[in-house]
DNA sequence: TATGAATGAGAGTTCATTCAT
DNA sequence: GATGAATGAACTCTCATTCAT
């Protein structure tokens, strides 16, 4: 799906990156294209001969970033001393650092203007579940462990992705109280009492 | 907050109406002022004359549906034969009928250039916190009627509309087998589940 | 001219005095018709009804304005001890306050879009030969008490309301050193030599 | 200062030449960035990928204009037979040619609405100085030729200019009588007269 | 590949003016 | 006379996208 794609990949790769830096700017609206060529200092146009529509450019930016968190998360799982502490590093992950977190500006505007190919969307879906399977691992590992109690972890493991999706909503939002550390925090126990 | 408003209130509330429709259409970006005062069977400029920025009329769009769907929740969970009838009523007003959804379009909307005001804010927090307020009655219910277990009513409650914030991401994405009937079935099982 | 106007000229008047008010405000564009209604506590309809153009608006309000202080210019020469003291004085009313002040102002966006008809053209010339006519009997005198000395005053004063009127602009555009205080100075310098 | 701008400096021109063509034309108002495409035989799109904002077209034609009309003034000067014709000369550049005279259109427009950054207002104080500096090397050389006296030529020429623009606004205005040819006359007239 | 000038459609917004009440 | 809602025409400005070089 990455592949055949004009243009060498360390190009495209520098393109994305600066993408997500920009999404993280304080600009509130959507990214715009002459904003990632000039972090990616090249021109518009060039961005453009890359990605021939500025949706692209957010889509594979999300899931480049997607990509890149997910196999850091699952370097961090693998060294976790425990399930414990590999729960909390997911959800740590998982949740955005604040209102302008650039993963989580992506996903809105993602989701205010949705993409409409079903393969796109597939690919999303993918990576959704690949959080979900993450902690599905981290779950059976603890009841291994004896550390936790669960008879049906994938379907643990997705709810509790959805309960993170909602917190981190709320971090969005930036209503007053709903800071990140109060959802790490709440969501932290909420998982931790269905696991028990 | 929505007093001394120019205008007369009836035709505000048009407006707000044919923008609420206008997000449910095709189109899958921003709601445009011209598609608005279509709907609305008036100029842009009149509508500009009500609500002075286009992004207070997403605004308050949304608070408005918001209002009026809690209001129908209240009368509906009044007239709910048991308590169980009555989550079943609010899971499915709360979830989005589907990818189209308006209101939840909105808050997509909303949520990828989250306004700056704190008022503004702390308004949506109210209505979202709202929502939870009701499920909790509504779980307490359940408890003094002998059908629900909990200890902690307000929380359990919170958390399960954060979990059907998640669920509604997933159906508006529309990922395939994500649909609304699914997100439904989900939701209260998982809400059931909780309080059992 | 003043008369034939639909409406009770105190309205108009309290119209025009809302005009000249709004033209000194920080706004640096031209005089909106809804800024004038609000000071004059009216509807923008109702000022409408006085006058049926905008720009009437400003060519009245700038006319008035000029007739009041030509009064005033009138009766403190009358006071003055003196053709010098005289010559201060008409300087000093002639002279813009500041970058803001609001009767330059006035001409200034009446010299942007200057009035077609030549009625009102002459309306102006006349304001504008009043100074002239002042200043040249305040030269008379002064020739009579032997402080000054001029073969033609009327040449002589009209010249210098053309002075005064660069001096203006400059005043107007506000470059550094430009001040009124400088202005004054500048002014009734050049003209005391010329009359001695 | 007028460096680092995008786009080729000729198209800047050629812009900057349309709307200084724009500003004769019968239009009353402020110049349209449409009227200065069309001109200039592109979209307005590009011509405010020059010019970010409206008011600098104004500002950089009328400085673009002026700093054309000096080098021509001083070629002119610099040719000149004797002081009295290079005064003759200057006036004839400097006064407007008439009621639609583009210079002196742009600069009633720069009047309405002044600039509120010193950095342009300098740059116009720069303009201005630049003909009293002319117009005192040539009395300069006036005295020098035993045509003109004067003691203070930096002063006198400062005022004359200062006289000149407040012929200019007569003309502007277009009252009856005070056309170009008056205003040539009475300036020189005014002029000669004072160092004489 | 790479540039960045050029485009053009269209967005939001403003505002004088009108008109029903 | 008086209101202020309503209009609609324009205007400036933005921005993804294209294209000649």
């Amino acid at each position: 799906m990455t592949k055949e794609h004009p243009g060498r990949p360390e190009v495209r790769a520098k393109v994305l990156h600066a993408a997500f830096l920009a999404a993280a700017d304080a600009a509130p609206g959507p990214v715009k294209v002459a904003d990632i060529a000039r972090r990616a200092e090249m021109s518009p146009g060039h961005v453009m001969y890359y990605f021939q529509r500025r949706d692209r450019i957010v889509a594979e930016t999300l899931l480049h970033a997607e990509r890149e968190l997910a196999e850091k998360r699952d370097k961090q799982l693998a060294q976790a001393a425990d399930a414990g502490r590999a729960l909390e590093t997911l959800v740590r992950l998982y949740l955005p650092s604040g209102r302008a977190d650039a993963r989580w500006r992506l996903w809105a505007q993602l989701l205010a203007s949705a993409p409409d190919d079903t393969e796109t969307r597939g690919a999303f879906a993918g990576v959704i579940d690949s959080w979900a399977e993450a902690l599905a691992r981290v779950i059976a590992t603890g009841c291994d462990e004896g550390t936790m109690t669960c008879q049906d972890p994938a379907t643990a493991a997705y709810q509790a992705c959805r309960l993170m999706d909602g917190y981190a909503l709320e971090v969005l939002m930036g209503a007053p109280g709903r800071s990140r550390t109060w959802a790490v925090r709440s969501v932290l126990d909420a998982v931790r009492r269905s696991v028990s």
